[in-house]
DNA sequence: ATCCTCGGAAACTAAAGACT
DNA sequence: GTCTTTAGTTTCCGAGGATG
């Protein structure tokens, strides 16, 4: 999967929305009420919140022959393009029925839950590689009639003496704590939030967005912007103040750190977005939207070919061989684990898409819609 | 549709090495 | 001594064939 999402934001303007103008948001009205989906985005940005589009690519299915379909709810374009001089602080819902703006990564299912393996199976269980638990008779045995032998098996004793290189030692931060890392790539670096911003909290998918540099807070509902700013933007307000942090984190869905999408106006005073570590966006290999294994894409085993033949007794040729007393199986334990393991990450790199410009993104391209709406369904 | 087999990833866990 | 890393060993998921 996901090799499509690839294309996201750089190739946005070929997405399905082409050609529509993004529409310009002049001020946001009041948030819609947080419904319990994502917690209230921390900081003094505003809360993030959605405009549901219309996504012309659905139609009703049911619309009368030759008659002209409308886009039906709940397909929308899941998220438009933030508001100006605003950030994305989190993911988009993921709620069913939110599909995803064309070219975007499709939403995160859920971790999948670690699996759990009982002490020591049964002999029956662990010979037919079944599932077992800690009952005698187990449940599998009581099932299939084998309560009489349903019994532990014995534990090989663990091989001594073997010598090993120098360990790694694995970097851990200076203060001890383990390092809060939401980076979904490996071996990528924490990117630590500006002074002042809150970690994103756990479990979130995808990395967050702090404020862009030179961001300030939209004025209260009904309120007016001092005169003389340029394009209605605000003067610096005296309580955010803002680091000048350009950096952003590498969101999915296009977060636009220098200059607006289409449409917006210009954010003044804002810079062009670079990361701390130079490449702009952060760090763009593979975080953002990498399914973090789970089930979706990894398939490494996926193609594994089986050559068995119902007869065929061997047991388990390349494995450790259980029934029976035998042993042996390569002593030079390389089995294979480590790699398997590094195998299997480096599925789909994208690098997350930034629209660091006004073709913001595919969510900017899409933006179409008519007066925003408050999102209620899902934040 | 259900059962069976079994490859291989994930989980577990103890030994070896590093650290205090 | 404790903590961390490494890797040996086991569990069991899940694909795919066999069977009814």
């Amino acid at each position: 999967m996901s090799s499509e999402p690839a294309k996201s934001a750089s190739s946005s303007s070929s997405t399905p929305q082409e050609g529509t103008q993004p529409q310009a948001v002049p001020h946001y009205p009041q948030p819609p009420p947080y419904n319990g989906h994502y917690p209230p985005p921390p900081g003094p940005y505003p809360p993030f919140y959605a405009y549901p589009i219309p996504d012309p690519s659905h139609h009703d299915p049911n619309a009368p022959n030759g008659a002209p379909s409308q886009p039906v709810a709940p397909f929308f374009m899941a998220v438009p393009p933030p508001p100006p001089g605003m950030v994305y602080a989190y993911p988009m819902p993921t709620a069913p029925g939110y599909p995803f703006a064309a070219g975007l990564p499709p939403p995160q299912p859920a971790p999948k839950p670690k699996r759990k393996q009982v002490k020591m199976a049964c002999t029956n269980c662990a010979s037919a590689c079944k599932r077992c638990d800690e009952a005698r008779p187990c449940e599998r045995c009581v099932k299939y009639g084998l309560a009489e032998t349903c019994v532990d098996g014995v534990r090989k004793e663990r091989k001594k003496g073997i010598k090993r290189g120098p360990y790694k030692r694995k970097n851990r931060n200076a203060s001890g704590e383990p390092s809060n890392d939401y980076s979904t790539g490996e071996g990528e670096q924490q990117v630590a939030p500006p002074p002042g911003y809150p970690m994103p909290p756990e479990g979130y998918p995808f990395p967050f967005v702090y404020p862009p540099y030179g961001y300030v807070p939209a004025p209260p509902d009904g309120q007016q912007h001092p005169e003389g700013s340029p394009n209605g933007a605000p003067p610096p307000m005296p309580h955010p103040v803002y680091p000048t942090y350009p950096a952003i984190y590498p969101h999915p869905y296009g977060a636009y750190p220098g200059a607006p999408p289409m449409g917006y106006p210009p954010m003044p005073g804002a810079p062009v977005a670079t990361s701390p570590n130079g490449n702009a966006g952060g760090k763009p290999d593979s975080s953002a939207a990498s399914p973090t294994n789970g089930s979706v894409s990894a398939e490494p085993s996926k193609g594994k070919k089986r050559s068995r033949g119902k007869g065929d007794d061997s047991s388990r040729p390349g494995k450790k061989s259980r029934d029976g007393p035998s042993e042996e199986q390569q002593p030079n334990g390389d089995n294979g684990v480590v790699g398997g393991e590094a195998a299997g990450k480096e599925q789909q790199t994208q690098p997350p898409t930034f629209a660091a410009h006004p073709e913001a993104g595919p969510a900017a391209a899409a933006f179409s819609g008519p007066e925003p709406r408050p999102l209620m369904a899902t934040m």
